[in-house]
DNA sequence: GCCCAGGAGTGTG
DNA sequence: CACACTCATGGG
């Protein structure tokens, strides 16, 4: 089934391709191949439209794209907003098309569960192995992740085994503790209430809640802070300390798109350590 | 082999 | 509050 999109401005390899989501592969020729929901899709940028192609018989793909891809929200408020600062006003206007992602919310907490400690390859190979391991077929080597139901089928050994190291014993009690009734109760929270609820959850802390609060949940004023960010922030804004500091700080300075300034700082803190150019000031 | 990774949990000062 | 240590493993 194809399909035609306008999301302008978009930049799929900004957005599906470092770290958001960890279910799209690109191939040479630029087309980005996922799965959303139970579809496998491939989407190709052709000028300022995105074209797609999703397995047959699927249903709502276009929303599932326009919605995964925040087709709605306004770029341009965003960064008028964020250019307040003028530290990211500068390299801002280059990642126009760099957009937060709308996951899913229950894979997004699983995948942010794997990905402490971890580098992005691993954590795209832990999230594929939980897919084709537990996850309903979709076609030829394409599997949904699996629904909370399914993953707990799965002992804390045999996640183990399939290489989610010392995670798997977070994964096995988490899928004790909720249901899909604790998904659609969570997201009708605050964000403070989410991400204190999230927070009580085993092998969720503060760097992880706010991730799923972003990307799974989409409260645009979450800030996540990883590693990378630490030092942006350290770099950019001399600004060090604890989680709760640095988090303070953010939201003071970036309010309600804050989100959308931690992805901004956060690839180009990125591109600088691959010595692929500094966007921002330096100093 | 070495170092690092979108950290969390637990214990201690 | 701040550290320090452990957790398990693949990728560069």
């Amino acid at each position: 089934m194809r399909f035609e999109l306008e999301v302008a401005p978009i930049d799929l390899n900004l957005t599906l391709g470092c770290g958001q989501t960890f279910r799209w592969e690109h191939s040479p020729d630029g087309t980005w191949s996922g799965v959303l929901g139970n579809q496998s899709v491939c989407l190709r940028l052709k000028g300022s439209r995105i074209e797609g192609n999703a397995t047959p018989g699927g249903r709502g793909v276009r929303d599932s794209v326009l919605e995964h891809l925040r087709a709605d929200d306004d770029i341009d408020k965003i960064q008028r907003r964020l250019r307040r600062d003028t530290i990211l006003a500068t390299g801002m206007k280059r990642m126009r098309g760099l957009r937060i992602v709308k996951i899913d919310e229950w894979e997004c907490l699983v995948s942010y569960v794997l990905a402490t400690y971890a580098n992005i390859p691993r954590i795209t190979k832990m999230v594929n192995a939980l897919a084709t391991k537990y996850g309903s077929r979709i076609v030829n080597g394409r599997y949904a992740f699996p629904t909370i139901e399914q993953l707990s089928k799965a002992s804390a050994k045999d996640l183990a085994r399939l290489g989610l190291g010392y995670r798997a014993g977070y994964i096995e009690e988490i899928c004790n503790q909720i249901d899909e009734r604790t998904i659609s109760t969570l997201s009708r929270e605050s964000h403070e209430d989410l991400r204190r609820k999230l927070i009580e959850l085993p092998g969720v802390g503060s760097k992880v809640a706010d991730c799923v609060c972003l990307f799974g949940f989409g409260k645009l004023e979450s800030f996540p802070i990883d590693l990378w960010i630490e030092r942006a922030l350290a770099r950019l804004y001399h600004q060090k300390g604890s989680y709760q500091r640095l988090r303070a700080f953010a939201s003071d300075r970036f309010g309600e798109y804050a989100g959308y300034a931690q992805e901004y700082l956060y690839h180009n803190e990125r591109m600088r350590a691959r010595d692929l150019g500094c966007v921002f000031s330096k100093e």
